[in-house]
DNA sequence: TCAATCCGTATC
DNA sequence: ATACGGATTGAC
């Protein structure tokens, strides 16, 4: 290989006992040397290393993720390295003392650094994998999160696979080579929103169109995202697309393949393994394909010229990155799509307070059907939870389904199959008889029980009853103890509601892509539905047990039980009924029941803003030790009117809240990130997690 | 007054 | 991690 010749061994061990000559000229090179035989013309050895002729300084981002290291770092490069050494390649350089990875960002002709320059040690390889679009985003993304941007392009960019790079690029599908057909096309699916035909045209335009989009119940959404991305590539830009899971990137894998043809757009997820993982991401890099759709670590997909990002349910809790900076795809592409000048579409059947704040503040329009086109397909709701009476029928009851809800799910069954969405297993601590399990039931009103804790008396959750005196109906025991009804539980109990229906079961552990029965009820906990697509969906689905989502104790139960809702909702055909387990006079009730997601959003941000709470104020959360947490808070110069709150006790750490105005975000990152960067720099032994609108708070 | 040692800081 | 500079300490 080139220049290899010069070992990288060679010259690389000082002589003990050569730091006690007198002391040399500090600026010498020849000081490192062998200070005898300097007759030896010029046997290349380390000293001798000659920089490149044009452009001798690399500026290198090293990976390394101290917050007091985070910037650039200047770097000869060796002549022998200089057709190699491209902006964006990986390199090896010697830093502090060791090897480690870094990225060249730009070759320069000089260096601002005052001391001398080490050599680039080698080139890992010369496939340009950090661009200007992404390294300038990453910046932005780190300073936004008070991270590093090490850490940001760790997210960003895959481990190499050098196998896959040497390979021969795979030959371009069949028809990949034609124009995709744009706007001549018509509007699609986007006829059925007033501001879709604009949209579409701005986008196909060049411009950047920017819309918090409220879809219609129904499958339609995709062919519209689709469509979007259709008229972006038209256009001639490339597009990127966001949803939450596996299986939601690979039915939009479909629905592009529908609309693109194949071979024109790729899917990142993280289940494709390292190899096939690194092909496409680099076929997105080198511009062979100009579309991708992914989750989330596709946001920071490398598309060139791009045109459009979309991001789908942006309220689903997967879409947070566990590791830091913790930057959400809503941010990101929100940056990016600023950044690059393109369109940007924010989609969901519900609205989430962030979006609506993009609406508030102009910087995304509201695009939403008319709503008379919303009245007449959207699922007929009616709440029961104040249809105390349960089901009389024996099996019904236990299966915890009220009157109500078994003749709507009866009835539907005649039509097709019904969708029962339960809460996921252990978000339903319900009581059952301690010796015979039976469920435990309040006196007055059958409602479930439950407890606050352990000694104290199970009271009613529909309505409120304390059942001190509580004892078993079926065998006379006097206690309750705690079960989980799962999925699976609840599916049991509704074969025997529904004799000689198929039940079918999707969760966590095993779910089910779509459901193809004339006739079955399918039971579900949220995010995990199976699409019903024969005859256009599920003809009716049941939303059992909506008190547990409401009283969980955080601040967005009500936003995300009306977002689990209306996800299982918008799954049945139009105007289909669907039964909700909860009282009607609950306001996420009653947004469900008119299905007008963006009235309860507006709502929800009028409050977190009265109250001070995200994302109408930006919030920070510090995780560390009591000891840490004030220390660090101490040595952060916090921006006017911050507000400290806590710290409280979380699991065996503590953790504070930092509070700002809205405008004050930008400068509390920036302390945020000059207080870890003098922590880093004195090396405190205890770290504190720094956390910029974190999604879950008390 | 000098050298050995300690400590803090930068790391190209 | 490790190298370096400046400050500090201890012995002459």
């Amino acid at each position: 290989m080139s220049g290899a010749g010069e070992g990288p061994g060679e010259g690389t061990g000082l002589i003990p006992g050569l730091g006690d000559v007198p002391r040399a000229p500090a600026e010498e090179p020849a000081a490192k040397a062998r200070p005898k035989p300097k007759a030896k013309p010029k046997p290349a050895r380390k000293g001798a290393r000659r920089p490149a002729e044009s452009l001798p300084v690399a500026r290198v981002a090293v990976d390394m993720s101290l917050p007091h290291l985070d910037r650039p770092f200047d770097y000869l490069v060796p002549v022998e390295l200089d057709g190699r050494t491209v902006p964006g390649c990986r390199v090896r350089v010697r830093f502090a003392g060791q090897l480690v990875d870094g990225l060249v960002l730009e070759r320069v002709a000089e260096s601002d650094h005052e001391g001398r320059l080490s050599y680039l040690e080698r080139v890992t390889s010369s496939e340009p994998v950090l661009g200007t679009e992404v390294a300038a985003l990453a910046r932005e993304v780190a300073d936004r999160y008070a991270g590093t941007f090490a850490d940001v392009l760790r997210l960003a960019i895959p481990p190499r696979h050098a196998r896959v790079e040497a390979e021969e690029p795979p030959e371009r599908a069949e028809g990949a080579e034609g124009a995709v057909a744009g706007l001549e096309k018509g509007p699609g699916p986007w006829a059925e929103y007033p501001a879709g035909p604009s949209f579409l045209k701005a986008l196909g335009e060049g411009r950047a169109p920017r819309a918090v989009w409220t879809a219609l119940p129904g499958p339609g959404w995709r062919a519209a995202i689709a469509r979007a991305v259709a008229v972006a590539l038209a256009g001639g830009r490339g597009a990127l697309v966001v949803m939450a899971d596996g299986r939601d990137v690979a039915r939009m894998d479909e629905a592009l393949a529908a609309e693109l043809g194949e071979g024109r757009h790729v899917a990142l997820t993280a289940e494709l393994g390292p190899a096939e993982r690194y092909r496409r991401w680099l076929a997105v890099r080198r511009g062979t394909v100009r579309v991708a759709v992914g989750t989330r670590a596709a946001m920071f997909a490398p598309v060139e010229d791009l045109g459009l990002v979309v991001l789908w349910d942006d309220g689903d809790d997967v879409h947070a990155e566990p590791h830091a900076p913790y930057p959400h795809p809503r941010e990101v592409l929100a940056l990016r799509a600023h950044r690059a000048r393109a369109g940007a579409l924010i989609g969901g059947f519900t609205r989430t307070t962030e979006a609506t704040q993009l609406v508030e503040t102009g910087w995304a329009h509201a695009l939403a059907a008319d709503r008379l086109r919303v009245r007449a397909v959207m699922p007929r709701v009616r709440p029961a939870g104040d249809d105390a009476e349960l089901a009389r029928d024996g099996a019904a009851r236990t299966a915890r389904l009220t009157h109500l809800a078994f003749q709507t799910a009866r009835q539907a069954l005649e039509h097709g199959p019904v969708l029962v969405q339960v809460p996921r297993r252990g978000y339903l601590p319900g009581l059952a008889c301690g010796r015979c399990r039976t469920p435990a039931r309040c006196g007055a009103c059958q409602g479930p029980l439950s407890m606050t804790s352990a000694h104290a008396a199970p009271y009613c959750r529909w309505c409120g009853r304390i059942a001190g005196d509580w004892n078993c109906p079926e065998c006379g025991f006097l206690h309750v103890r705690a079960v989980v009804v799962g999925a699976r539980r609840t599916a049991e109990e509704l074969g025997r509601a529904f004799p000689g229906v198929p039940v079918r079961t999707s969760g966590r552990e095993a779910v089910l892509e779509r459901i193809d029965d004339e006739r079955a009820l399918v039971v579900a906990t949220p995010g995990a539905e199976p699409a019903a697509e024969r005859g256009g969906g599920y003809a009716a689905a049941l939303l059992l047990d909506g008190w547990v989502l409401l009283g969980r104790a955080d601040l967005r139960a009500g936003e995300e039980t009306l977002r689990r809702w209306m996800n299982a909702a918008a799954l049945v055909r139009p105007a289909a009924p669907v039964v909700v387990a909860a009282d009607g006079a609950l306001a996420p009730v009653q947004a469900l029941v008119r299905w007008d997601p963006v009235t309860y959003a507006e709502r929800e941000l009028d409050e977190r803003r009265e109250v001070g709470f995200p994302p109408a104020a930006r919030m920070a959360s510090l995780t560390g030790t009591p000891a840490a947490i004030r220390e660090f808070l101490s040595g952060a110069r916090l921006p006017e009117g911050a507000e400290v709150l806590g710290p409280v006790p979380a699991g065996d750490k503590e953790r504070a809240l930092v509070r700002v105005p809205r405008p004050a975000g930008q400068a509390l990152a920036k302390a945020l990130r000059e207080a870890q960067g003098v922590r880093s720099a004195r090396k405190a032994p205890e770290s504190v997690r720094v956390q910029i609108d974190p999604l879950e708070l008390i």
